[in-house]
DNA sequence: ACCTGAACACCGTTCAAGT
DNA sequence: ACCTGAACACCGTTCAAGT
């Protein structure tokens, strides 16, 4: 890694930590390039403006999911497990409450600057496409239609992150609804 | 309605406005003073800072939301439509996608501050709950466990409005799985 | 109780000037 | 190509001073 892939790795690096634990309230141009070791001016040679900054770092943050996300999938060999097992376990791992969770945390932001910036809007769209076609992949040998199975639970895991606090479920009860039903609706 | 009312009613209008259509990063007290046509000094002794302002701005939107449902559920004599039709119509009107939505933007801000703010947090699920009631409520008379249909359905609209602009499926086509599923659900 | 302006430290952006 | 500091308009908060 040269010099400037360096920096910019730095820049980005402590971009995505403000943000993740302060918020875009408290990004500002001024802390990165502080916490960057650089000149205001410099970070702006980089980035030329704040909304520069922001699109560059979703972007990386967005790729950082993307590596995790295929790591953490069940491999090829997955045949061998039983769908309500794959179901449960994909579960237990996906319903996250955003209260306590830095990526809710991240994704929360990344939500709201989506609204108002069409660059970082076309970034969540890809990359929430790309993970239905993971899934759908690794549902495809369970269903002859794993698109449904895909668009029961992918909305269904984000919203949980912002208001399963508030179900009159438990996430166990949660799980096991999610999964008799998913069941039933291929059996149909 | 008095003076003093009046005018925390216009502050608290003009920020909802401004939270709206510029986000979190285009509110600012001066802006909202001007708006308001009174002075930064005086904003701030209705307010004591940006945190109580939006705290109150919260509070009130999530109260004209109540209404706004209340009077948008079907009245009581609802026990003579099908439930598939209710299911139908309450999804039609409950799907939406945020990039085109007001609702959904406001949501998306209010989500991200209630990361940094637990009086934000409390009031987004307190509302949450009421509206998981309301809806409970509303299917009661047609099966005997309402909050398994509300725990299904209520997280999945949330989280559509995040990314369903992403699935392989349309919009009607995620209203017939979903009326499906719940309709196969209630009779397991 | 209600309203004001000045002062402070902070912010993003622009730009002319350096190496 | 890379880096700098100064200047500008804007920001939230504090506070002493008014009615």
């Amino acid at each position: 890694m040269g010099k400037r892939e360096e920096k910019i790795a730095s820049i980005i690096q402590h971009t995505t930590r403000l943000l993740v634990h302060e918020g875009v309230g408290g990004l500002s141009m001024r802390r990165v390039a502080d916490l960057a070791e650089i000149r205001l001016s410099n970070l702006q040679y980089y980035f030329k403006d704040r909304e520069a900054l922001l699109k560059a770092t979703v972007a990386h943050y967005f790729e950082q999911c993307k590596t995790d996300v295929l790591q953490s999938l069940p491999s090829s060999d997955t045949k061998e497990i039983k769908l309500e097992s794959l179901l449960r376990e994909t579960l237990q791992k996906g319903l996250v409450l955003g209260d306590t969770n830095e990526q809710c945390a991240m994704f929360r932001e990344i939500w709201a600057l989506s609204t108002r910036n069409t660059s970082i809007a076309a970034l969540v769209k890809e990359y929430y496409q790309h993970y239905c076609q993971w899934l759908v992949q690794l549902m495809a040998s369970y269903t002859p239609q794993p698109q449904l199975i895909v668009s029961l639970l992918m909305p269904y895991v984000e919203g949980y992150s912002v208001m399963g606090q508030a179900l009159p479920l438990t996430k166990e009860e949660v799980i096991d609804l999610l999964v008799k039903t998913v069941l039933v609706v291929i059996d149909q």
